[in-house]
Formats: structure tokens, sequence, C-alpha cells
DNA sequence: ATTGCAGTTAATGTCTGACAATCCGACACA
DNA sequence: TGTGTCGGATTGTCAGACATTAACTGCAAT
């Protein structure tokens, strides 16, 4: 009854391969930016054929491990934020994610984002966020416009916060919720304008560096915009239907 | 001076055929579970080498879009949660992200985690909850057991909770945070007394299904938790080291 | 009809070898 | 210091091959 069937697992080359040249990378012995061999050079190293190194690398260059400046070059490098969030999107839009959960997840890392961003915020960033601001409020017309200009918003406000972990773990909520926009406006006229006076409360508590108060007016937003939702029925829809274009 | 450099991208033929599975999966042409035809039909179709299609495939395998049961069998499937966290996580230790940023989102999901879960939590999952927390009663003396233990105290909450969402933007943060209980614990003998408390508190608000009792404790938890990362001065440390064995 | 078994088939993982395109590096020049 | 040229090295892709072994087939037995 207790026996643990534990997964033996066969090996393949081009498995090993990826393997042993993620464990020095994360380990330390290769840092980013450092420049890898060629692959017949790599191909002589691990005594295998130079398909088998490609294989490899190929999943090696996916994780954002390693990367190619040009086609001549591999170095490692540190893994992208966007690759990393847009890969999370795509899994939770696969998964079928409704806006409920998303929302529960915004309503705790937005005003957090905004509460750091108030405190940690500089000088040009206010000047970034006001422009962002202002062009935000001139896109009423162009909902997908609207949509794009919000989430650069808040994101903005997130990498404000200057905490990858924060950033990495609110960025796919955030674009999924965010775009969800879409389907909430028809249903909610009034949407719009409240949408836009929350996010002048929100800029101007962050650039006044008033930390609590951005928080408020950060969940405040986020409780609005779960109003709009549940007005719309949307409450326990997918957030989105096809994981199309993400 | 403006002139835009827009990469313009030379596409190779591995990657547009990794591209356009995946787009097919994505817009749901493909459907998890659904068999994909082998690799030398996949190059007929695609009018390239086998060698290509398996470069594209590596990819996508990669990603968790497609996944093999068993090498003869090739087929869509849904990213699986394990691999996201751990690339988050591997990620995050790269970029060297210090326990202040992991704590700060910590304190922000925790507790939400805690809150939902009490109110969705299933009666066989109150056992295990209670199954967990008693093990890690028992795990004192050992330090790594414990913080096994931990993690999966706190991961088996989020998963009660029934939000993917959350559990994908809490899960890497945890990950790392509560391994940083080794460099903790040291330094901060009664860590593991207040540890303990707070575990049973919030094991019992979830399970008598109080809500805000469950956020509550959660929530000094986790402060708990940043007094002793504060008394060890490791606040602005990087929370690991190297990303080995992550 | 379901299960157990063996044989055949066909697909994978890996290898060898090859070729055109093109990027890198170095050198020469201004 | 910056620009132009050139050879060589490396990549992306291809064709073809082979051993291994998982998957399917059909038949026998329950």
């Amino acid at each position: 009854m207790s026996l643990q069937g534990r997964q033996l697992k066969v090996k393949y080359a081009y498995y090993q391969v990826a393997d042993e040249i993620q464990r020095q990378i994360l380990d330390g012995s290769l840092k980013p930016g450092e420049r890898l061999p060629g692959e017949v050079e790599l191909a002589e190293m691990f005594g295998v054929t130079r398909s088998t190194v490609r294989e490899g690398l190929r999943q090696l260059e996916n994780d954002g491990l390693v990367h190619r400046p040009s086609p001549r070059r591999l170095e490692v490098s540190l893994p992208q934020m966007e690759t990393l969030t847009t890969r999370n999107s795509r899994a939770m839009a696969m998964m079928n994610v409704s806006f409920r959960h998303l929302w529960q997840v915004a309503l705790a890392t937005e005003p957090l984002a905004a509460d750091l961003a108030a405190l940690l915020i500089t000088k040009e960033e206010k000047a970034e966020l006001r422009a962002i601001h202002a062009e935000l409020l001139d896109s009423v017309t162009d909902v997908d416009r609207t949509i794009e200009l919000d989430t650069r918003f808040h994101s903005f406000i997130a990498a404000a916060a200057k905490n990858p972990a924060l950033v990495l773990a609110r960025e796919p909520v955030a674009l999924l919720l965010y775009r969800g926009f879409a389907q909430v406006a028809p249903v909610s006229d009034i949407a719009l304008t409240r949408q836009a006076e929350a996010h002048t409360h929100i800029t101007d508590a962050i650039c006044a560096g008033d930390r609590e108060l951005a928080r408020t007016w950060g969940r405040r937003h986020i409780e609005d915009f779960w109003k709009a939702i549940n007005k719309a029925g949307l409450a326990d829809a997918p957030a989105i239907k096809s994981a199309e274009g993400i």
C-alpha cells in the first residue's frame, strides 16, 4: 500500500544536455551575459550529436536561461519578465480562470502596488505616470486603446513599486483582468467615468507620496471593477474565451 | 533621433512550426488531451525536416502545451502548475529578489488565501490540513523537514481557496520565502514556537469557517516572519544565494 | 465480451554527413 | 576613431539511416 511509484525517469540525451547546462547556470558557474561555446563544441563536450545539443538548447532558450542576441552568439541570460508573464497568462486562460478569481487576487495586489509606488516612485516616474493617465483620459472613444492604457497604467505603478516579485505575481492576473474591461464597459456606462476618477485619485495619491490614500483608492478602484463585472453577470465567467492573442 | 528600430525578426522554421501549433492550441482548434500526428507527418505537413519539427516540439513541450505520456504519444495538454511555479521561482532567484520583496507580496497573498480557504475548504481538506499541521508540530528537530511542511501547509491552504490565479501568483513567492526559514530559524529561537502557535490559530480559524480570523492570523503569521527576518538582518538580502535546487 | 499474450508495425531518439547563408572578427584603410 | 572589405566559422536546415521499443493487431483463453 505504501509502495511509492517514484517515476524512474529515463533521461533522454537532449534532456540531460539541457539539464546540465541549466544546472551550471543556476548554481552560478555560468553567469548571465557569459558566452557559451558553439554547438559543435558543446556536442563534443557532451559526447552527443549536434542535433541533440540543439534540441537541448531549444529548451533552455525557451526557458529564457540562454538567448541568442544574434544567431551566432549564444549567451546565458536572465529570464525576461515579459516571457514569464505571457506564459502565465496563457496558462490561466487555458485553465478557464474566472473573473472572480482574477479579481480576488487583484484586490490584494493592486492596492499593495499603489502603496509601495507612493513610497518609492521617482520624479521621472511621476511625470510618466501622469502622462499615461492623461493619455488614457483622451482615449475614451476607443475601447481597445483604453484597455491598453489601463493595463499600462497599473503595470507602471507596479514597476514603480520596485518589487520584481510583485510584478511577477500580479502581471499575468492584471493582463487578463483588465482585458475583461471590453466585456464590462458596454454594460456599465458609468464604468468609464468612475475608472477615470479613480485613476486620478490614485495618481495624485502616489505622486503626493500618501501611501495610505494610494492604497485606499487602489482598493476602491478594483472594487468598482467588481461591481461592473457583477452587473454584467460575468463574475464566474471565464475571463477569456480563447487564449488567442496572448 | 526618432528612428524606431523595430526588431524585424527573421522567423526560423522551427520557430514557425512551434508558433503555428501553439496558435491552434490557444485558439481552441486543438484541445487538451487531443493527440497530435507523428513527427514525420508533421514534417510533411509543414514541409520541413523531422529535425526541424523536433526542435519546434521541444519548445512546446517545454511550455507545457504538449507533452508525451510516453515517447510514442504526443498530445496537447494544459500547462502544469508545478512547471510554471518552479520556472517563476527560478527566475526570481536569479533576479536576486530580496526577503523584503517576497515578504511584501506574501503579506498580501497569504491572508487572502486563508480567508478564502475558510470560506471554501471541504471536510476532507480540513482533515488533511490538520494532518499536515500535526506533522509539522512533530518535526521540530529537523529544519529541512519543517520548511517542507511549512511550505506545504501554506500551499495547501491556497489550494483550498480554489483560486488558480492565486495559486499561481503566490506559489513562486512562497516557495522562496519559506525556504528562507533556514536562515532565520537559527537566529530567532522563538520563531519556531511562534510559528507553531500561528499555524494552530490559522488551522482552527479556517476549519471553523471564520474568514476574518483566518485572515488576521494569516497576516500575523507573516508579520512575525518579518520580525524574524529583520532580527537576522536579512531584510534586503537576496532570498536565495544560488538558484540551485529549485 | 473481456482479458492475456505474443508478433508485427511504426515512431521515436540519436547519429552521420552535408550545404548554403550569413554573421564575426580581423585586418586594412582613411 | 571610424568605415570598408574579406575569409572563416557557425548556424539553420536538410537527407538519410538505424536500434529500440511502445503501440496496435489478432488470436487464444477465460
